[in-house]
DNA sequence: AAAGTAGCAGACCGGTCTGTCTACTTCGAT
DNA sequence: ATCGAAGTAGACAGACCGGTCTGCTACTTT
């Protein structure tokens, strides 16, 4: 089995580490989760981990880069199965939001987190939190493009406020409100756009 | 000096303690300081730290009280200040979300971070962030009253999304302009409010 | 002057942290 | 059958953690 290099960026106890991290850390936190917990969850070596990931600051910043990607496919999905309507496909997002939110997994976002946990500049978790946001903005930013908003821009940075706001107030109450919030606060703000190019 | 117990609240070293547990608290994060770290700091012994608070989380959560005293201190001088009209008085708020954001000693907002580290429903840290944030939406609360906004709870609520997506952007990109972005948003969204009721 | 107290420095405790290393097993490919 | 890679268990190192405890100093109150 899997003797090559390339074999052992998708080997079977490389995802058990990620699955097992990303439980773990999304429940207590980045800090308060040691490699050895880690370890016992996954069923494996330590040896094992470190002949994955360098440090425990890699393979928190692997589990959020593949967050990150699964992320992005499921969104790329909803909007793909969205009405043709731009708006529609807009507030796709804002769907997929209450969705993720209301799901019992949901323990705040993952990488609002890692960055506070992890806030020098030149720390991994912060560069990996940092690059998917702007990821989501350039997101925002086509799709409200698309809805001919007069700003696209900043239409884009507006819902992003409405988004991890509702990431936050969701994770701190404990309570999915704030996303039917955000969604009406998103319609407000797509009205304004469209009249106001 | 100081022999009684009402005394030993507002001690000089107690603040001590505290200037400098926040101080590195807010750079770094929670768990990342130790204890002897925030004694150097404040150049207060071990025993002396362990007289004020029973443990370290307990001067996190003394940390994040003062500091909601102190928000809610200087939010109210602000909205005093702004013009009559409840509008501006409103709008003060977001002014001062700007200059927060904009201070250089902003390192993204003590309660979120306080909530993420220490995430279990009975932690004294998330405890406080939790009521914190909820003042926070009664203060919007009663400006959107004021403003005649139909559903003030639910504008406040929107309005609420705005300023925590604004402290986790500008956190996480380093950019104070999120600021700015929710503050438009939040003209928009009065806007909507005031001429829908 | 005497007594009490707040604060000091720093040793100390048990435990936990990340990361390294060794010796052994398992198993597939040759 | 054999060789080598991948994985295992667990000891180990060295640092650091939060928290306790013992003396000692200096000052305030009586």
């Amino acid at each position: 089995m899997s003797g090559s290099s390339a074999a052992i960026r998708t080997s079977s106890k490389r995802e058990a580490l990620l699955d097992a991290a990303e439980a773990l850390f999304a429940r207590q936190g980045y800090r308060a989760v040691g490699i050895d917990t880690v370890l016992a969850r996954a069923g494996v070596a330590k040896m094992t981990l470190y002949k994955h990931f360098a440090s425990k600051e890699e393979l928190i910043a692997a589990v959020l880069e593949r967050r990150a990607d699964a992320v992005a496919a499921t969104l790329a999905e909803r909007i793909a199965a969205a009405p043709g309507h731009p708006r529609e496909r807009l507030l796709a997002v804002f769907d997929w939001l209450e969705e993720a939110v209301r799901s019992p997994g949901f323990h705040g976002c993952l990488f609002i987190k890692a960055a506070s946990e992890y806030p020098a500049p030149d720390d991994l978790p912060r560069q990996a939190a940092l690059a998917f946001k702007e990821g989501c903005r350039q997101l925002l930013e086509g799709l409200s493009r698309d809805v001919g908003a007069g700003d696209p821009q900043g239409l884009a940075r507006q819902l992003q406020l409405l988004l991890e706001g509702t990431l936050v107030m969701a994770f701190l109450q404990r309570n999915p409100r704030a996303a039917s919030d955000a969604r009406q606060a998103a319609m407000a703000l797509l009205e304004a756009a469209e009249t106001t190019p």
